[in-house]
DNA sequence: CGTGCCGATCAATCATAGAA
DNA sequence: CTTCTATGATTGATCGGCAC
């Protein structure tokens, strides 16, 4: 099946592109924190999302996903749940980020770019 | 602003264009599909091969290519189109097999 | 039937290489 | 040398398919 059709340029359209285009999400996750974009003076500790959507993450947040992934590279539902209160984040932002955060490490791993076995200890 | 703001050494730092002929070998490749611009992981690894370059960066070609591309339809793409249609036609037509002559071997 | 994961992709952005 | 544009890479989030 070929997905296509998306640009309205003029006459000939012959590219397929446009997988589906998906702008502007619903983000009908229910919960919690949301996102404030606003510049408010003061604290600004939480991530900020774009008008697009897009959640900025703290480097607080980062880095504490991080250590959880060392930790563990999957999530049990009662961590997910506990980290995203301490993170203020969405359950699915923080499943999200596990599920980006092993596709880059499998990628790293297949680069031949990998510091050491992290988990395979053994050697 | 200044602070916090870099993500620790990224790749993205010391980037280094793609060759001319890479650049050529894309193009070619998408200018010949663009009813379909998506290269199977066999077609990546091949224009990896000939691209000497790794299958993740062409990955990364094509989608910033199809991106990008779909921001300017109506602009030097299409001239770009034609110029890979002419290239295909007097070198090798879609699907990649023998490189045309006199191609030096990237390396 | 619903949920999580994978693989691929999108879309916006970062930082730099290269052209003007 | 400085300014602006082209381009490679990164990443939060989406889409389709699959397994449980």
């Amino acid at each position: 099946p070929l997905l296509m059709s998306n640009n309205a340029s003029a006459g000939s359209a012959s590219s397929g592109l446009g997988v589906g285009l998906s702008s502007g999400n619903g983000s009908a996750s229910g919960g919690g924190g949301a996102a404030s974009s606003s510049v408010g003076l003061g604290s600004c500790s939480l991530s900020s999302t774009n008008n697009s959507g897009r959640t900025n993450f703290t480097n607080k947040q980062l880095t504490e996903l991080e250590k959880e992934f060392h930790f563990n590279r999957y999530l049990t539902r009662a961590r997910r749940i506990e980290i995203a209160n301490t993170l203020q984040l969405n359950e699915t932002q923080v499943k999200i980020w596990f599920q980006n955060r092993r596709m880059k490490q499998k990628k790293r791993v297949k680069e031949g770019l990998i510091p050491a076995d992290i988990l395979t200890q053994h050697s | 602003v200044m602070i916090l703001r870099s993500r620790f050494l990224d790749a993205r730092r010391k980037r280094r264009n793609f060759s001319k002929q890479a650049s050529e070998i894309l193009n070619e490749y998408f200018y010949s599909h663009l009813s379909n611009p998506y290269p199977s992981e066999e077609a990546k690894e091949e224009l990896a091969r000939k691209c000497g370059i790794t299958v993740s960066q062409v990955s990364n070609w094509f989608g910033n290519k199809r991106i990008r591309y779909k921001k300017n339809i109506g602009k030097a793409q299409e001239e770009a189109n034609l110029y890979a249609a002419k290239k295909a036609a007097g070198a090798s037509p879609y699907s990649m097999a023998g490189p045309p002559s006199g191609t030096t071997t990237p390396m």
